[in-house]
DNA sequence: GGAACATGGTAACGATGAAGGACGTGGCGA
DNA sequence: TCGCCACGTCCTTCATCGTTACCATGTTCC
């Protein structure tokens, strides 16, 4: 590897110069600027990023943690915040915790390790384990994304989960749907109970009743979902509608509902949770509740470097608002 | 921070004992190593990462750049990517190039700096660009994916491009299919033109006419997909078939389709590359060629660790075989 | 008494920055 | 006018960050 070391001998001068150069610290003469300048150009030098954070004490990397990358939600999520940590000139380390807390707490110790300045997480359990999390980072500051209940140490960046489903579940039955089926997420996740909580508030101020043979719950995830769905929609009388908590979700109800050769919206009206490129190009285009993706990662993105910066006011809390994209899923029954 | 001096005066052991236990590279007696591992605890000391590397010359991170990272191929490529690399031990450095050549070239500095033991990436741009960036990277192996030709002085590891296209152009025209079209990316990437080559020779091979105007070019990218497909749909006469060469693209012409009230199959037939989550969702279902992310992720991994533990072997090419996977969208036109 | 074993001291790794040295210039008094 | 000192400019020397690895040292037991 070619050192400051090597520069600096090539170009006839000390590392203290070299490194004065580079970092534009203090002055040096036009000549000996050049002719490092020469040096580090025919040498190929890059400058040693581990030696630098630890001689200062401070790093340009973050981390960014995430339960899955392949829900298009965190594909945003991460895309988003990657560019506008590039843009702040950090590099993110990327952490996926496959919706394992115990990974998750691992990812986080890796985090530190690196002497990531600090670390966006959206957690994958339950709100209350973050408490003793936070306390063994070392200094690296935590923002916390997505699923995360709003009080901590930490910053918080979350949208209303409790108004998407409320959102949600209200256009449903403003359509006049009475039987509304819902297909939702693990209850031990903050932001997937609270949209169980909405959904439920939305049909009780509506005085509909709640079947438990319409209420799914299940992970997130596709296949769980495919198979719910599969049970719910052989089931007599069939639900007009389904609410759909997330979008890996949503490729399971559809997946069903193909399968059993409902015609969306004519047999059954879907919504869910979560915009995603293919929810407009799908036929019908679906009906969504979108999540402010762009926001919550710069939100969480400013948070983060504004702790880095030495921010010390206490524990932000951000709520964002979730917005319905009525498309072509969803009907009204009234004539 | 608390660092190794910390544990050390709090065990009552020299630093050399503190690092002795935690590395576990000489014997230490059961007293010393239970004093050190309950200082280590109480103080929640985690070892920093940087020094270590800056100590040993080794890194445990490994750095990924891929153009876009909401494109589901690439999503599924990084996902793989991480948990593979993680089951190894090694941190990924997360870089988006955002499909400009130069932000890569910025991002491969960057991989550099923090000590990348190696990186892999997906390249944005032309083949030949890339001789001159293996010059400067400092001992940091790389691995191309993807997009690259099968030479050069990194080890590459892509798909059979043009049999992928072969593929879906001869499953078309087996089925009858006279008037294809094809909505094809940026000539200058060497897997799209691959792409281009096998979709014209299979076309050639079967005696074909292959008209301007049945000819699409885009960036991989929706938006223009879009545009150039709602163009091609007003053509009379309309093609009985298109061939998408990506899943983002495929968003742009389904979408089109959509609003020429074309329906699929039966007015239009739709194959493309890249197999994806809401493929199988989709009504009807769409008929893609796969690539296999899974195999590419975990031999590009193979291969840098290999660099990486001190493989001098001459570059290897690897080229895995994509795979037809005939779903609904396409019919055949013989009756 | 010496081997074997257990532990500590210490010099790096590459970069930074405070402290200080070499050199040149200018001001001022004799 | 000349010499000396003070000062500013420009650069180098050196200690340091947290860790590891080698070697030295101390202890124990046969």
């Amino acid at each position: 590897m070619v050192t400051m070391k090597d520069v600096a001998k090539a170009a006839g001068v000390s590392t203290a110069t070299v490194s004065a150069v580079l970092a534009g610290t203090s002055y040096v003469s036009p000549a000996l600027k050049a002719r490092v300048e020469v040096a580090v150009a025919e040498l190929g030098y890059a400058p040693n990023s581990m030696a630098r954070s630890l001689k200062t004490g401070q790093s340009n990397l973050v981390g960014l943690i995430v339960p899955d990358i392949t829900n298009p939600f965190f594909t945003a999520f991460v895309d988003r915040v990657q560019a506008e940590m590039a843009r702040n000139s950090y590099a993110v380390l990327l952490g996926i915790s496959d919706n394992d807390t115990a990974r998750e707490a691992g990812l986080l110790g890796l985090m530190r390790s690196h002497l990531a300045a600090g670390t966006i997480l959206c957690p994958a359990g339950e709100a209350e384990r973050y408490a003793a999390l936070e306390k063994n980072l070392g200094g690296m500051k935590l923002v916390l994304a997505d699923n995360a209940a709003p009080h901590g140490a930490s910053d918080t960046v979350i949208i209303d989960n409790r108004g998407a489903a409320l959102l949600a579940a209200r256009h449903l039955i403003s359509n006049g749907h009475k039987r509304i089926a819902a297909m939702l997420g693990p209850r031990h996740r903050h932001n997937s109970a609270e949209r169980w909580n909405g959904f439920r508030a939305a049909m009780e101020e509506a005085g509909l009743a709640l079947p438990d043979a319409y209420v799914l719950h299940g992970a997130f995830r596709e296949d769980e979902a495919h198979t719910e769905a599969a049970t719910l929609l052989g089931r007599d009388p069939l639900p007009t509608a389904i609410f759909v908590a997330n979008n890996l979700m949503l490729i399971g109800v559809m997946k069903a509902v193909a399968e059993r050769r409902l015609r969306v919206p004519d047999d059954i009206s879907i919504v869910s949770i979560d915009d995603f490129a293919w929810a407009s190009a799908f036929q019908p285009a679906l009906t969504v509740v979108r999540q402010p993706i762009t926001a919550m990662a710069d939100a969480a993105v400013m948070r983060v470097i504004a702790r880095i910066q030495g921010d010390q006011s206490p524990p932000q809390s951000l709520v964002l608002p979730p917005e319905l994209l009525v498309r072509g899923s969803t009907r009204s029954l009234h004539r």
